[in-house]
RNA sequence: CGGGAUGUGGCGCAGCUUGGUAAGCGCGCUUGCCUUGGGAGCAAGAGGACGGGGGUUCAAAUCCCCCCAUCCCGACCA
């Protein structure tokens, strides 16, 4: 391709819209237009990297055994309603109504259509095991779409759904996955962690993460530096600290505590440690209010809160709740005498003794409150949010701390749509049994933004050979340059010829505009022809990750570029092949 | 959804406090000359009526009200 015939508007100044890096560079670079918050225009560099994307996607996944289709993204409200998930969706699901007034919404998901097409289709065990899968636009309104293609209301997914006969039919659908989904994003050229992670609203049991370390990443993810142990925070389990203590129970102590309201204040001003205290939260459900109580120097998950008291909504109460609540201002709650709420308890918490806790008065908390004698919890679980320096909960070292852009995630569904849909099959013995599923999601779009978050520099995007628009960009130094131009357009030619995916920049510009142009698009290798390469023959060939330059032979160049590409998607296969077979 | 901010040619911004004497700068774009190894130079041009609506005023980009859009923080997140 011509540069003078793309459509690459490259743009000098960084976007004043554009916060975190890859919006950035995507923009600036001519890859990405927004056309609505969050919605966007794949321009035709980009376009080519999402199908790059999709071909290693659909090579990973057919490996696996799995069939292509392609479903609608409009679907009917009565699927919906049906799974129940019309109503649980929420604001995040685009609905529409058509001509006849019948509801519809764009699909943020397809398990309700994958699973009425397969309970329409599927009758017998002798059809299971199942792969489908599709790579498909979707759709979910955010609340606040933010960070270009990393968070999009419109966005392009692979989404796979296994279907089994039962729960060791899945564990090896789900590990077919684990495998394709790290084949898939080392084969991208991504630097990435499989973690632990919470199920959310989809519900099932086990379930991975993919995530690629960047910093702009919205997950927070612990892992063992030492083990393979790696999990989103939001899910991370946490082994209660053992503090030994051989202190008896002391009575129950008031103490004044005036204008003491933090953790901090309050240990301070009474002279002991944050471990001693008991921190009292208080959270507004639709079951009503609950406690949830952790060590001072502790942190609550909310997740893990709201799942142990198996509510839908849970936050934080406001200060005047607290007051209305705890009979005291915020700052003085706490778990001895607070009734009309349910106490949920660390289980840290339950190995305290003689601990301070807030006296739900003001400007007063107890000492030697003993959990069990001055207190009963509703609920004793692990609530304490996992942070650095944790215990690792598999080897017992300390655990460190990241941020990650989840771009797949690997659920285990089990039967939660096949019995709401009634997708059963007959089994060998006449027999109706649900079928078993699972669902497996890669986020394409968001895929390419990770890929530039974690490979850019000052000067632009370096796009791994794997995924680049364009492996070579020739750039001959001046335009009026008969031989220059005569040059290049051969070295073109012989790219072209070899099947390397090559652009020509005959534009008429100076050299540096069209070097800052190929270095900030990214392409993986310049060939620069200048004069030099017009006296002697030996085109330059440059590589954008580390400058390195070498001079070819013109004859030799086709040959000498087949050779990088080969070896760079080698180096990429290679660490796929490190994750063959190598599962959960 | 709560908090904050912004909206002026394609992009980045100034002007708004103290209404009028102004739509201005840089980049980009067009034409010509010149230049050609890291976003050159000179010259001549095109392009906005100031997010939308309403109001105050003799007079509004500038003041007031409403709405919309966009961004940031938080909440939320198959």
């Amino acid at each position: 391709m011509r540069a003078s015939q793309l459509l690459i508007p490259t743009l000098r100044e960084v976007p004043a819209d554009a916060e975190v890096i890859s919006h950035q560079l995507l923009v600036r670079a001519g890859f990405i237009r927004k056309s609505a918050a969050g919605v966007y225009n794949l321009l035709p560099l980009a376009l080519r990297v999402v199908k790059k994307i999709e071909a290693i996607v659909r090579e990973e996944m057919d490996r696996q055994g799995g069939q292509e289709l392609l479903m609608p993204i409009i679907q009917p409200a009565e699927l919906w309603q049906e799974s129940g998930r019309w109503d649980v969706y929420g604001p995040e699901l685009f609905r529409l109504k058509d001509r006849h007034g019948r509801d519809f919404c764009l699909g943020p998901t397809h398990e309700e259509i994958i699973t009425d097409l397969v309970r329409n289709e599927v009758k017998s065990y002798r059809q299971l095991p199942l792969l489908l899968y599709q790579i498909q636009n979707k759709y979910r309104d955010e609340r606040r779409p933010r960070f270009g293609l990393l968070r999009g209301r419109e966005f392009i997914m692979k989404d796979l759904y296994s279907f089994d006969r039962d729960q060791a039919g899945l564990d090896v659908s789900y590990q077919k996955m684990y495998e394709a989904y790290a084949r898939v994003f080392a084969r991208c050229g991504l630097r990435f962690r499989s973690v632990e992670a919470d199920s959310g609203a989809i519900g099932g049991k086990d379930t991975h993460e993919f995530t690629v370390f960047a910093d702009s990443g919205e997950s927070v993810i612990v892992y063992c530096e030492h083990c393979d142990y790696a999990s989103n925070t939001e899910r991370a389990a946490s082994p209660p600290e053992r503090i030994p203590v051989d202190e008896q129970p002391a009575p129950l102590k008031e103490v004044a505590t005036p204008g003491r309201r933090t953790v901090f204040e309050v240990t301070s001003f009474l002279g002991v440690n944050e471990k001693r205290l008991i921190k009292t939260l208080l959270f507004e459900t639709e079951k009503g209010f609950a406690a949830a109580l952790v060590r001072g120097d502790r942190d609550v998950n909310e997740i893990k809160l709201q799942k142990e008291l198996n509510v839908l909504r849970c936050e934080l109460a406001d200060p005047q709740t607290v007051e209305r609540v705890s009979g005291a201002r915020l700052g003085f709650a706490g778990p001895v005498g607070l009734s009309g709420v349910k106490i949920a308890a660390d289980l840290e918490v339950m190995e305290m003794v003689n601990a301070v806790a807030g006296a739900n008065k003001d400007d007063t908390h107890f000492l030697n409150v003993n959990p069990g004698r001055d207190f009963k919890a509703d609920l004793v679980a692990d609530l304490r949010l996992v942070k650095a320096g944790d215990a690792c909960p598999k080897c017992g070292r300390p655990l460190a701390e990241t941020r990650g852009i989840e771009v797949g995630q690997i659920f285990k569904l089990g039967d939660k749509y096949s019995k709401v849909l009634g997708a059963a099959y007959l089994d060998e013995n006449g027999q109706a049994r649900p079928i078993i599923m699972g669902c497996y999601g890669i986020g394409i779009t968001r895929t390419m933004a990770a890929a530039v978050e974690q490979n850019h520099d000052a000067n632009g995007i370096i796009w791994p050979f794997s995924i680049a628009p364009f492996h070579v960009v020739v750039v001959p130094v001046s335009d009026r340059d008969e031989k220059q131009m005569e040059m290049a357009q051969a070295a073109y030619e012989s790219l072209l010829g070899a099947g390397v995916e090559v652009v020509l920049d005959d534009r008429p510009e100076r050299p540096g505009v069209k070097f800052k142009d190929a270095d900030l698009i990214g392409y993986p290798l310049r060939v620069t022809v200048g004069n030099r390469a017009v006296q002697s023959g030996e085109l330059e060939v440059r590589r954008r990750a580390n400058g390195e330059t070498v001079f070819v032979p013109r004859d030799n160049l086709a040959g000498y570029v087949q050779k990088i590409i080969a070896a760079e998607l080698a180096q990429l296969e290679e660490k796929a092949q490190k994750y063959s077979m190598n599962a959960p």
